[in-house]
DNA sequence: TAGAGCATGTAATAGGTTACATGATTAG
DNA sequence: CTAATCATGTAACCTATTACATGCTCTA
């Protein structure tokens, strides 16, 4: 059973109303840009497939003055479909780490431009962490009794575990780098 | 300048010494696996591109009994394009974490599933922990005198970083769960 | 004698982004 | 008046994996 995703995904985020193609875009944005998004490319075809799938059904809100919104609800199929999902282990995944990839071929160029780059992603990350705790604080107080809750404390948990880890190793090897230097 | 950076890892490569594309596989197979691969799909027709581009030139070497090796090595008009790409600022990029994905849309599945679902994850990356270790110490040992080495530290220090905070996470991750349970 | 390693490559397919097309409303 | 927001969608284009094709040698 080699699925795609994407597809459960966007099954994923039905599970928790009825949603547009544009609602979920949104979603991606707001609540899980840091660790999942997708296109509108990608996601409109899904919808599509998902309603022919019999995962989810499709309903027309008209609007004055706005495009009609296509709402998807998911089905009780769609459900199952996404439980079965959920509980398959995940497979081994290979994050790309273009600033690895950079810092190792690094004897090609100047030792201060490694430094730069380490610095620059130590930044990113640093903003990036902030930027989950704030997140994290906004639901905890919009959001207190949404059953999910918990779990999505898991998610922003994880971000800080890791954006912290990645922090302290740039600091550690901009250290590094400065001792090279003489 | 939005350029491909599978290219740029081959060309990486290259910059070590020549190789052929089976050497390349290999190189990514045993020493960047934690953080980057590519198939031989990507690896054969971007040897034949840098060729094309001027950026490395290929000879070819006979053997007996085994197929011939066609060897490519960077040029300097390759080692400049490198160059350009290292000291460009890395973007933004999204890992994908499956693992929280199904997180969050955990209220789908009975708890006793995410708890195995963080534990193989756990598990997984003491192990990677472990591999990464070894790997740090046989560079040490193997290569001491490589020039690369001081940067390679610098990956295998953010391999452990970053498993550390994992296996962090996924132990308090574990422990929120058993409480939600009681 | 089966499987792994050596070694190159292509074709089919899947996964994903960007640009384009359309057009009204609203906020600055 | 300009830009953003609302809203849907497609087509062209990259990026990446998997399966296939070939064929010899060495090891278990």
């Amino acid at each position: 059973m080699k699925e795609n995703k994407t597809k459960y995904s966007v099954l994923g985020i039905l599970s928790y109303g009825p949603m547009s193609g544009y609602d979920i875009k949104k979603f991606y944005e707001q609540s899980i840009a840091g660790f999942w998004s997708e296109s509108y490319g990608q996601i409109y075809p899904i919808l599509k497939r998902l309603a022919k799938e019999g995962l989810a059904i499709k309903s027309v809100q008209k609007q004055e003055g706005k495009p009609d919104r296509h709402i998807y609800a998911i089905t009780d199929e769609g459900r199952k479909a996404l439980q079965q999902w959920l509980v398959e282990p995940v497979g081994r995944h290979i994050g790309r780490h273009e600033i690895l990839l950079k810092l190792i071929f690094g004897r090609q160029i100047e030792l201060k431009e490694s430094m730069y780059q380490i610095e620059r992603f130590r930044d990113r990350q640093q903003q990036e962490l902030t930027e989950i705790r704030q997140l994290k604080k906004r639901f905890k107080t919009d959001a207190a009794d949404n059953p999910n809750m918990p779990f999505w404390q898991l998610a922003f948990d994880y971000g800080e575990h890791v954006n912290r880890a990645y922090i302290q190793w740039a600091e550690k090897a901009i250290g590094a780098l400065r001792k090279m230097k003489k």
